[in-house]
DNA sequence: GTCAAAAATTGAAACGTTTTTCTGACTGGA
DNA sequence: TCCAGTCAGAAAAACGTTTCAATTTTTGAC
């Protein structure tokens, strides 16, 4: 149960208190024979620093907060690599939490990381709600949004054209001989959802036929091939908003024996790694997401450390369309 | 930037600050009617309770800290859904952290958390080497191992039989007929890559030709495939330590056009959902990875919370063998 | 209506840092 | 030798809670 304090190390190394902090936070102000005093001291005595009594003085920490939807979809563990490496690299800690689509969860998730006084905090909303967000932004927590548009202008946010890779997703599969389109998705309260629809119904050129499930998992797209069989009327091609939802829907599928791309053309979105390892490699919508989790980070910490010169800045990239075996 | 404290809803509630804190902490100390005063403070004002200086004053934390190998794979994002169901539950925080493997990001991860002061730690530990951890049990934090038997009595751990998960995976092998098999492996530093070739090498009855890679991921997967080709004289059946490695593998050696299972049989480790979707349903070793998360938490809030009546528990799951089409 | 015991509330100290002001001790130019 | 100008380091005052002993209020039994 050692519990040795900054001054304990102020003792040891024959110096004050203060200066042990100016070793921590600023070494240059320190001379070297003394600095070099003090981190002997701290080595031999194991000390470490106490978190919260720094951040409670100071008044902010060197944590920031990310929120996702789903952790278990791998569009965010690869957003949140990105995000991991580039906070690592600066000296910050990551709060990782999961709102699950739940958006009472994410409330309490949010609160949670205000309680904590995260420096700023990293979210994909589950809504479109920016309430939430404005009270964190009152708090003093900048603000940073990961794959979604901004709300204001006067905030820095990530984002992916979802309506352009919705385009592109349905002109691949009218090009390649489709008529009749289904877009299976999740909650259409997901901005994602929504856009994806409006792209390729601007592609198709008119209202698609919609299958829209509670969640966007594997699981949710096997409940959505059985209904889109029950329903009677295969289409020729389906379009899932996600890979999750698309690689579920593939196993439904050929549970009911009904065969990928031959029966059924199908297109995913994001091209997780699974993608392409699936039982008939699926084409896809690539989204560039670790860049999306390196950027975003490298927004919000200049606006953290930088808040004098910080422009804030909308940052938009284009998906990518992939095509695999299952639309030939 | 509102920045209301304790002692402001103290005034606006006629108490005093002290009474405050005992609302928020021990509610049923303090009268329904000016509980009832106070909480109605705490919503007009808006207040946020400072985790800083609370956790300052009191001790300790309502955070715990998770600490796993590899975020991406999906067997660790599932052990996490079920840690985080419970913290959430009673009451915890959980940060997050990834040691993507690497020892030195592992000892970085557990030095944030000590500086957080969380109150335990769940992790699954990147070697075999117990000195990181008894350092921050002599800080006060608990330490409960995920997938992982105990270094000694006096601790928690969950894990799940390895050498029998090895052992079931190499019989059904040879009882499908293979005499050659080759064990794909993650770093053998890593205890449960040991581990299930232990058990895969008892069931062989001998040492197995052993391909060891630098990571468990889809890709080191596919490179073990080019590998395996190279190397010449493909073995009758092959055994991946996790299925990421078993996925990749698969996709390399389709690229090479040998087919599984009729060349080849595979079999993986984890039954990730993705397993079952892959371009041949994957044969697999299930783990109870959601009660792996459940348990360990509660074990290890069980020994933050009730630190008197708390007994060290050392639980060890089976695990179960799910046989699909890539070895028939 | 009184009194002791229990319950509710108060007030101030303390948690371990950071920060700011201030004091000495050097430096080098006159 | 003196002085202004630097620079290192010291000392003490915060930061916003929790806790604990002390005090007041309420309760219940007679």
């Amino acid at each position: 149960m050692s519990d040795v304090g900054i001054v304990d190390v102020a003792a040891r190394a024959g110096v004050s208190p203060g200066t042990v902090s100016n070793v921590l936070n600023r070494p240059e102000k320190v001379s070297p024979a003394t600095r070099e005093r003090v981190e002997a001291a701290i080595r031999e005595l194991g000390f470490v620093r106490h978190g919260s009594a720094s951040t409670l003085r100071a008044g902010h920490s060197r944590t920031i907060g990310l929120s996702v939807i789903d952790i278990g979809n791998p569009f965010f563990t690869d957003v949140t690599a990105g995000v991991e490496e580039v906070a690592s690299d600066l000296g910050y800690a990551v709060i990782l939490s999961n709102s699950a689509g739940s958006r009472a969860k994410e409330e309490r998730n949010l609160l949670v990381l205000a309680e904590q006084r995260v420096r700023g905090v990293l979210i994909t909303p589950s809504d479109e709600d920016p309430a939430r967000l404005d009270r964190l932004r009152d708090r003093g927590i900048s603000v940073v949004l990961v794959d979604h548009p901004p709300h204001r202008s006067d905030q820095c946010s990530v984002a992916v054209n979802d309506i352009g890779g919705g385009t592109a997703a349905v002109r691949h599969l009218m090009e390649s001989g489709a008529t009749s389109i289904v877009y299976v998705t999740g909650p259409l309260t997901i901005r994602q959802c929504l856009d994806r629809r409006a792209g390729a119904e601007r592609a198709f050129g008119g209202p698609l036929r919609v299958i829209e499930m509670p969640a966007m998992t594997p699981r949710a797209g096997q409940q959505a091939a059985e209904k889109l069989i029950a329903e009677g009327g295969l289409p020729d091609a389906v379009f899932c908003a996600n890979d999750l939802l698309a690689l579920g829907l593939m196993r439904g599928l050929a549970h009911a024996g009904i065969r990928v791309p031959q029966d059924v053309a199908l297109i995913g979105y994001d091209d997780i790694d699974f993608a392409a390892a699936s039982a008939v490699a699926l084409t896809s919508v690539r989204q560039p997401t670790h860049q999306l989790g390196r950027v975003a980070t490298e927004l919000l910490l200049d606006e953290c450390d930088n808040p004098a010169t910080h422009a804030h800045q909308q940052v938009m990239f284009q998906p990518e369309l992939v095509i695999r075996e299952s639309t030939r």
